[in-house]
DNA sequence: TCTTTGAGCCAC
DNA sequence: AAACGTGGCTCAAAGA
């Protein structure tokens, strides 16, 4: 942070050097007490097991950091910049608009539905409301015909405010002056300007974030230095920042900013259908197990939310059917998570009453299934704790009333789940450094992100890498009826990296065979 | 001239 | 529609 390193700058060196030795005095006295806490909630294990030796890497890899394709950058940078300029002219157009910050939701809000008269989801009737009913939204959408419109409501949630959830909070979800993607898609339906602003918008966040925004990230040797924070969340999951590389837009675009130092490679792995494997694990249940060992799980959602037959889904462009793909999984793991019908049923596209049949159709796959789920997420409610299976915990003191003990279920039926899987690849990650070391490959840690991890190795060992890797993460910690199948990628550059190994084996293809020779 | 909050959007 | 879960960052606006 720029003004704290100015402060700093101004005081008696002297002064800090003091300070800082205390600090660092002050800590390590710390640990006497405070392992005695940790010993007493039985801690010991998750600490010097996993967090100690995690800590050490995220150090390492805060250290060396990851190398910016500089001219990529400033070329992307000034391609955004540009064409908001260009949608800039057009919005400032519009009768009225000349003067509008379009960065603000307020004076858009005014803009939209005062001068344009523009109405919002359920029209009129909706301004009555503080917010707009969800079997009003499903009902609206149903009737556009505009197939990128229908893309991004299939796509993204429509939950907004976030309050103290659940108690004496602010009321979630979609207000009918708001100027949301997820609204504006549907005011296209009725004016120009809203769909020009849609681009605006995405430009505007692209260039915010990792055009010129990206500036005060990249450091005097042309490198980000992100953070790892062990304890910002209650899962076990780790956060990053300055930059936050967990949210990185996906694609090619943005990830092809971060890139291999010159003659190393990144190996990239990442777990299939993470969760729903450890679910299948947890529950024992059959057909689930049944289900992952023959098929895509996240697939045969998408089927079913598309309404796809084998056919189609053969004959569908690839991108095409990994987005779907993708959007199924706000479903498939929705489902067990809690979320109800109502909830579904904008995404899906239909009623409430149809997102029951979904709902039905889902659990029918699963005979078994929806009693544990259930069950599971009871169990921790009543014990107010969640545990994982490599003893993580989460507590929870209080419930308030029933609506709030809907929330702890939901979060205590998560927990298990998503803390395992983190952990499991956090391990995977210390022991796949171990594991290269032994074998005398030099590799520099990239990041850890939920369910994936990366490395950096020199380019001519990246086969031998991949192989290591592989074996690690699916050498899983626990015994399981269940497989965790990886899918492996390797490349020069963060956005341009082929499949090169998955669950069938190694992959070939032109793409490899281009850009890895051996 | 700061800091904090709200709206919005990104990811696994 | 009393809400699938877990997060971070930017900008505008309000608060100190
Ligand atoms: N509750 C919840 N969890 C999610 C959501 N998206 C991702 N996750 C969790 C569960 C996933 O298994 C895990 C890792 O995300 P991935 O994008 O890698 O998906 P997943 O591993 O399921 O599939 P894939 O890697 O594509 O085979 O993160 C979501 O929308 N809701
Ligand atoms: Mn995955
Ligand atoms: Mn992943």
């Amino acid at each position: 942070d720029k003004a704290f390193a100015k402060a700093i700058a101004q005081v008696d060196k002297y002064d800090l050097f003091m300070y800082n030795g205390a600090d660092v005095d002050y800590t390590y006295r710390l640990t006497r007490d405070l392992a005695e806490e940790v010993k007493a909630e039985d801690q010991l294990g998750v600490l010097g097991r996993i967090e100690m030796p995690a800590a050490r890497m995220f150090m390492e890899f805060h250290m060396h950091g990851m190398l910016i394709d500089g001219d990529y950058w400033r070329s992307m940078s000034a391609d955004w910049q540009q064409e908001m300029v260009d949608l800039e002219e057009e919005l400032r157009s519009y009768p009225g608009a000349r003067d509008l910050n379009f960065g603000s939701p307020k004076q858009l809000a005014v803009y939209l539905f005062d001068k344009l008269k523009l109405l919002p989801f359920g029209g009129k009737a909706s301004f009555k409301g503080k917010k707009i009913d969800e079997g009003v939204i499903s009902k609206a959408i149903a009737e556009v015909d505009d197939p990128e419109a229908r893309e991004y409501w299939t796509s993204k949630r429509t939950q907004m405010s976030e309050g103290l959830k659940g108690f004496g909070g602010v009321a979630k979800g979609l207000s009918p002056r708001s100027t949301t993607a997820y609204m504006l898609y549907f005011l296209r339906q009725q004016h120009d300007f809203p769909g020009t602003l849609l681009k605006w918008k995405h430009l505007q966040k692209r260039d915010s974030m990792y055009g010129s925004g990206m500036a005060k990230y990249v450091w005097k040797d042309g490198r980000v230095h992100p953070s790892y924070n062990m304890t910002a969340t209650r899962t076990g999951r780790k956060a990053t920042n300055d930059p936050a590389i967990h949210n990185l837009p996906r694609g090619d675009e943005i990830y092809n900013l971060f890139i291999a130092d010159p003659g190393w490679v990144i190996i990239h792995g990442d777990y299939s259908q993470a969760e729903m494997r450890f679910m299948a694990h947890l529950s024992k249940n059959k057909a689930l197990t049944h289900l992952l060992n023959t098929t895509d799980i996240h697939t045969r959602i998408a089927m079913e939310m598309f309404g796809l037959s084998e056919e189609d889904v053969a004959n569908m462009p690839k991108d095409e059917l990994k987005d779907k793909r993708i959007a199924s999984k706000m479903i498939t793991f929705g489902i067990p998570y809690g979320r109800s019908p109502a909830g579904l049923a904008p995404q899906l596209g239909v009623s409430k009453e149809e997102a029951v049949h979904y709902q039905d159709a889902y659990y029918a796959l699963l005979p078994g299934f929806r009693e544990w789920v259930e069950n599971h997420r009871r169990m921790g409610a009543d014990n107010h704790m969640a545990v994982s299976i490599f003893n993580r915990r989460r507590r929870f003191p209080l419930i308030l009333d029933k609506y709030h003990r809907r929330e702890v279920e939901r979060q205590a039926g998560n927990m298990p789940i998503q803390s395992a899987i983190n952990d499991l690849t956090l391990l995977a990650h210390i022991n796949t450094l171990i594991a290269l070391r032994d074998a005398g490959i030099p590799v520099f840690p990239w990041p850890h992100i939920h369910d994936s991890l990366n490395v950096m190795v020199p380019k001519p060992l990246w086969k031998l890498a991949v192989k290591i890797m592989a074996d690690v993460m699916t050498d899983i910690p626990f015994e399981s009826d269940l497989e965790f199948p990886v899918e492996i990628e390797c490349g020069e550059r963060w956005g341009a990296m082929p499949t090169v190994y998955d669950n069938d084996g190694w992959v070939e293809s032109e793409e490899v065979a281009a850009l890895l020779p051996g």
